[in-house]
DNA sequence: TCCTCGACCTGACAT
DNA sequence: GATGTCAGGTCGAGG
């Protein structure tokens, strides 16, 4: 219970491709962009989620970070580095999905043509979820989907 | 001693203009941008200074930021919110400076032109940094000043 | 009031 | 020991 850091945020098990039993989700949503196991101040009070940086530069339309501004100090250098946090919204769907620590939340994203502008196209984000298995809940390898609209 | 939330980072106290006997500097350096009154932590072991979000997405050439990313969860919202700290060098900067908690630091930007693109002008930073009033140090009120290259 | 949200502060840990 | 990132808190504004 004592060590609850990120999972070394692994890639993710290629697209649902692999046989875990995550395939009650149409894999036309999109393609996978990360996990995250679910730590206790992400499911607590605090009513936010962190973001690894990583990921949130890899795949949110954040434009343009540089992973930290760097500036010189005469000789010396200082960087200004930057985190991410979910904060408007997130408590509501912990509660409505009955999140708890350990489980996982992935990140998905989808895309689709512009109306307007056909060369142009639209990103969607899902985001699934499931309770993580070897626990004593009855919804274990449970997994769902819920859209984002980007 | 218990509560040291940051002073509600006021504006500034509009360029060593005031009487305050910050003049020691040259006014050549450059506009002011902000202030920071140091928190313990920043002063700390933790070796990293907390840099208010707004001061940093106004001051610093951070690029493009729209304050947070916001998606839609159908219906609803979910923003994704930043933070920036300087972490490289400002131990060394703290140490050196022997800077304190409720000492202030106060960030400054001048121009060079491009000597390759006259057009363009390149940024240079500077820090100042003075220890607090109402102290019993000896060094009270006394600015000082120290060259970034941006 | 209570809750959410957003910003900030502080500490832990990996590198 | 210095740096970078994440976890875990507090606080205040606003609904």
């Amino acid at each position: 219970m004592s060590t609850t850091r990120t999972t070394p945020v692994q890639e993710p098990t290629e697209t649902g491709a692999s046989g875990s039993g995550n395939n009650n989700f149409n894999s036309a949503v999109g393609e996978h962009m990360f996990d995250k196991v679910l730590t206790p101040s992400d499911v607590g009070k605090l009513n936010r989620l962190v973001i690894p940086k990583q990921h949130a530069e890899n795949y949110f339309p954040l434009e343009d970070n540089q992973t930290g501004t760097v500036l010189d100090f005469e000789d010396r250098t200082g960087k200004i580095s930057q985190s991410y946090v979910m904060t408007k919204g997130w408590c509501r769907f912990v509660k409505e999905m009955k999140l708890e620590s350990g489980d996982i939340v992935s990140f998905h994203r989808g895309y689709v043509p512009d109306d307007n502008e056909p060369e142009k196209r639209k990103n969607i984000f899902f985001i699934d979820w499931r309770h993580r298995a070897n626990t004593n809940l009855v919804h274990n390898i449970n997994y769902h989907h819920y859209p984002l609209l980007g």
